[in-house]
This record gives C-alpha cells, sequence and structure tokens, in this order.
RNA sequence: GCCAGAGUAGCUCAGUGGUAGAGCAGGGGACUCAUAAGCCCUUGGUCGGCGGUUCAAAUCCGUCCUCUGGCACCA
C-alpha cells in the first residue's frame, strides 16, 4: 500500500473552550482531507488535544480533581466539537495517550544519545503569584511589570536545552528550494526574513518537576518535564508512530520499548504529514522548531505548512470579557452545520485574518445557500415531479460541456487547496443553471404538448446537474450534497469524484419530491 | 524603530503601461417552475495625496499620509 495523504489541525489546549478559530482551522481542514479522498487518494486527517502543563495542572487542582480526569472531561468535549461539525477525522490523538508518551521518551533518548541536548540555567522574571515566567514582551514600556503579576523575581532554575543553531542554514536553503514548504508565500516570506536575520538560540525544552509535573519526565533525567515543544508539537509524528507508521518506527526503532506495542504496520505509511493546517500564530513552531526537530529526530519533514488567519467579529477582536465572540455551536444548532461551514470556507480564503458580521452570515446564507443552490435543487426537482411523476428523461447534453468545465476547474482548484476560490466556482455553475431554466423555461414548455420531447430534454439537464452539484459540493457540505442524492432517489453517496462523470442518472430512474435544503429564515414561513 | 504588504464603486475585492471591472447592496423590467426564489437591464469611482518618467500611468519612479502583518520560547 502506498503513502497516504496525511493532513493535520493543530491540537487544542484543554484548558479552554472551543471557539469559532478552532472550529474554523478544523473546518477548512475536513474539506481539504474530504476532497482528497473524493478524488481517490488514501487519506488520513488527525485532530486531537494538547493536554500537559500547568495551567492544566492547576485547573485539575482548583476543581478538585486528578489532572488526568480533568483532561478526560475535557478531551470528551472537544471531541463532541469534531463531531458536532462533522469532521470526518480518521484519529484523535491525545498527549496523555500512554503510547504518546513512549514515543516522545523514545525521542528525548535518541536525541541525548546524538548530544543534541545539554543542560544549562535557565534566568527569568518569575511571577510567584501567577506560577509562571515572564518574558521581556510583559514589560509595561517603564520597564515594569502589571500588577496583575504580584511581586516579579528574577529567578535562576537549571534545565535542559535542544541545539538549533547549528540547523540554521540547511532551514534557509530549504525553504529557498521549497516555495510550498510554508503557505501562503508572504508567511514563508516572514519566516524567511526571520532566519535570515536572526540567530536562531537553543531552545529550552523542560521545567523542573517541583513547578511542572503534569508532563512527561525526560528519560534520562526524571526530575525535569517536557515543556510543550517536544510534547504537542510531536503529535503528528508520534499518532503515526504508535499506529505502526514504519517511517517513524525505523527512525526510533532502538529507543521504543521493545515489547512489540510497536511493531510495524506496512499498511499505514502516513509520515511524512501532507500539510500541518495551523493558524498564523503558531507559524514559527511550525516553519522552525519543527523541522529542526524533525531533522534531529531522523524523520523528513512535512511537504507543506499551511498557516489561517484569524477570526474577527464586527471588525473587533473577539474578547470573552467584552462578550464579542462567535459561538460555532450555537451557530450550528440555529443555522445548521452546513451553512456553518459554508459561511466559514467561503467568506474568508486560508490566509487573510476575516471578519463575522451576523449579518453577511444571514446575507450569504439567504442570497448564496437558500436562493441560489437551495431553489435550483427545489425548482429542478418540482418540475421534474410536477411534469415526469418524478422520473428521469433520457440523457441529453445540452449543460454538460458547462457542468464539464466547472468540475474540472473546481478540482484543481481543490487540489491547490483554494477552497474559496472552488465555491465561488461552483456557484458560477449554479448560476448557470438557474439561468438556463429561464433560458429554456420548461415551465412554458409543459403547456405545449407537441414540446414534451424538448421538456424531457432540459428536465434531464437539470436533475443530472443538480447531481452533479452534489458531487462537487461534497467536500464543504456534505449532509446537503447527501441530501441533494436522497432527493434525487440516489442511493449512493456523493463522496467519489468519478460521480461527477456527465450522464450518470439513468432514464427512467424514479426521483422523489423535492423539501428545501436551505429555508429562508428571514419571513414567516408561508 | 526596522522589514514586508495594502490603500480601486456603499461593502468585499480583481485589474501591473494603451478608452476603469466583478460579486453583493441599490434602481428598473419581463416572467412564474421554485424557498415572493430565479432571469434580464441598470445607477455608481477625479483608482489614498502630491510630484516625476512616458505619446499614454490604477499600473513605472520619488515622496508623504493611513492601515495591516512580522520582528523567537506566545498554546
Amino acid at each position: 500500500m502506498s503513502k497516504r495523504f496525511y493532513v493535520t489541525t493543530a491540537i487544542d489546549y484543554v484548558n479552554g473552550q472551543p471557539h469559532l478559530g478552532h472550529a474554523y482551522e478544523k473546518v477548512i481542514t475536513d474539506v481539504i482531507a474530504r476532497s482528497h479522498r473524493a478524488m481517490g487518494e488514501e487519506t488520513f486527517f488527525l485532530t486531537g488535544t494538547d493536554e500537559h502543563g500547568q495551567k492544566v495542572q492547576q485547573a485539575a487542582l482548583a476543581a478538585g480533581k486528578t489532572p488526568q480526569e480533568y483532561c478526560d472531561e475535557l478531551a470528551a468535549i472537544w471531541q463532541a466539537l469534531a463531531g458536532r461539525l462533522g469532521l470526518s477525522n480518521d484519529d484523535f490523538i491525545r498527549t496523555t495517550d500512554p503510547r504518546h508518551e513512549a514515543i516522545i521518551q523514545a525521542i528525548l533518548a535518541k536525541l541525548e544519545q546524538n548530544g543534541d541536548f545539554y543542560q544549562a540555567p535557565y534566568h527569568g522574571y518569575y511571577s510567584a503569584k501567577e506560577e509562571t515566567f515572564l518574558t521581556e514582551k510583559d514589560r509595561r514600556e517603564d520597564g515594569t511589570f502589571d500588577p496583575m503579576w504580584g511581586p516579579v523575581t528574577e529567578l535562576v532554575e537549571e534545565n535542559y536545552y535542544f541545539r538549533m543553531g547549528r540547523h540554521q542554514q540547511w532551514l534557509i536553503d530549504h525553504l529557498e528550494a521549497n516555495p510550498d514548504f510554508v503557505a501562503p508565500s508572504y508567511r514563508r516570506n516572514e519566516v524567511l526574513g526571520f532566519l535570515r536575520n536572526n540567530t536562531l538560540e537553543d531552545l529550552c525544552i523542560t521545567r523542573p518537576k517541583e513547578r511542572l509535573s503534569w508532563g512527561i519526565p525526560l528519560p534520562f533525567a526524571p526530575d525535569y518535564i517536557t515543556y510543550v515543544w517536544f510534547d504537542a508539537l510531536v503529535n503528528y509524528a508520534s499518532l503515526p508512530g504508535l499506529r505502526g507508521d514504519p517511517v517513524v518506527i525505523e527512525a526510533l526503532g532502538p529507543w521504543l520499548p521493545q515489547d512489540g506495542a510497536f511493531a510495524p504496520n506496512p499498511d499505514l505509511q502516513l509520515w511524512p504529514a501532507d500539510i500541518h493546517v495551523i493558524g498564523k500564530d503558531i507559524l514559527k513552531f511550525h516553519a522552525v522548531y519543527w523541522p529542526i526537530m524533525l531533522k534531529a529526530m531522523g524523520l523528513p519533514l512535512p511537504r507543506q505548512v499551511l498557516a489561517h488567519g484569524w477570526w474577527q467579529k464586527d471588525d473587533e477582536r473577539m474578547s470573552k470579557t467584552t462578550g464579542n465572540v462567535v459561538d460555532p455551536i450555537a451557530v450550528i444548532e440555529e443555522w445548521g452545520l452546513d451553512a456553518f461551514r459554508y459561511y466559514v470556507t467561503r467568506e474568508l480564503d486560508i490566509g487573510p485574518d476575516g471578519n463575522w458580521t451576523d449579518a453577511g452570515f444571514a446575507a450569504r446564507y439567504h442570497a448564496e445557500l437558500a436562493n441560489g443552490l437551495g431553489n435550483l435543487v427545489n425548482r429542478s426537482l418540482s418540475m421534474l415531479n410536477r411534469y415526469r411523476q418524478g422520473i428521469v428523461p433520457p440523457p441529453h447534453d445540452e449543460l454538460r460541456a458547462d457542468v464539464t468545465s466547472a468540475v474540472a476547474t473546481v478540482e484543481g482548484l481543490l487540489r491547490g487547496h483554494s477552497l474559496q476560490a472552488a465555491l465561488i466556482a461552483i456557484w458560477r455553475l449554479i448560476d448557470r443553471v438557474n439561468q438556463y431554466v429561464d433560458q429554456t423555461a420548461p415551465f412554458k414548455l409543459a403547456k405545449d404538448a407537441a414540446q414534451a420531447g424538448r421538456l424531457d430534454e432540459v428536465l434531464y439537464n437539470l436533475a443530472e446537474s443538480c447531481r452533479i452539484l452534489a458531487v462537487l459540493l461534497w467536500p464543504f457540505l456534505p449532509e446537503t450534497a447527501g441530501k441533494i442524492f436522497a432527493q434525487l432517489g440516489l442511493a449512493d453517496t456523493p463522496d467519489r469524484w468519478e460521480l461527477s462523470q456527465w450522464g450518470g442518472l439513468a432514464a427512467g430512474h424514479q426521483a422523489n419530491k423535492p423539501v428545501p435544503l436551505f429555508p429562508r429564515r428571514d419571513q414567516p414561513a408561508a
């Protein structure tokens, strides 16, 4: 079996509530995963939760629970979110999975043996009140720290460091030789600019156990706990490893537990990842630290780090304190899952920041989903039922060229992960088919018995266009695509690109009666 | 402060030397299968300011203004 297309989201820190940004990242990654699957690639889509760290430790303590109990409860919330978003993820990694921890320890042991680590004092400003180190960025202009931190003292503690400096040049070379390694291109430029103009400092990768106990101990120094880098980031490779990915198993072989738990599985070739979908805030970790870590581990680099932007609400940063937030679950409950998936993918291209407005959401819902797509399917099937009792006439090719051309365009855009552009192209086809209804006026043809043959032709073109639209929409709107197939009386699922071939509807096929896909919400039901 | 990017119709944006474009919103019309949806037509801009190069500049150059992003241990 060949290597699968492997796509990931960032894993989310459990000590927080899911918000629009999380939901957005997962939806666009799901669209990418579904489109690759539809086009016949074996695909693996991974998401998950980051569960270690001091904040989780403290929150668990405050809640009177063990950290593991606390994480189990929160991980369930995040997994439920994945379900509510209709994600087609193939697995869900939790960094508290003992197998993940075993792989982390194998990696740490290997790098220690290779001389990638060293011990040194860590100097920092420490807030005892918040039990955290502060950075220069936390200083105010006059050099003092915000009173929220309480008394701030300068503290020195021993820690382990990861040597990064020696990796600077090849990483620059790699970015120059692989223009798609970081996307969009302006993010790549930022990373290159950073690498060219700064000297990489070594990375502090531990915290002393007395300060951070909820995490993975260094196998060669159990009084130290791995800090986030060699824990959370590694999930992308540890999940393949714990499921037997041969590349990961081979790189870590001698350092893994030799009890047979990590037997290679040649049928699951995942690493290297094809795309890491992340937010722009964690670009540097993924485009600088992570490749260097992988190189040290002896693993190939991912093919692409794709950084998306952030959402604002009404041109202002979303903030819990002001209540200026979009709750994705509430939107889905009010408008439906596919309406949510459509808006976030259509409104915002992957890269720039976006702005959520409730008015914009309602406008797209009505203009594009209800009046455009929904009404087209409804009027097409309504006429097929009214004039032909829902029985599909013989195939006819009048719209074949338009549809085939749109399919090719959408396919190319999906392969390039231009999701917004793909939706725009799909809607151009919807507009074209709506235009066709007016140009051919089947409702007039139906009044003249002599035009029965022409009416058959038009009705076939409409029904077949709707069928193919379902296939194109599947990656974005899986519920809706399924409903269109169901209304057409098709038992199949529109999850394969080959179904977008013109002429799939057979003469004599019995379609069902239409039900509005996206009921209008701005007027009382008639 | 330094580096990068952007400023074009009410809104979102395309357009990189040759008579200003799209979608949405706004206005008008004909139709009626359909979720009072759809279709056709249409109003609307001294292309951020100033100066320069050119027969010709939204497009190239200079300068100024405004905004955005980045400037390492941030989940």
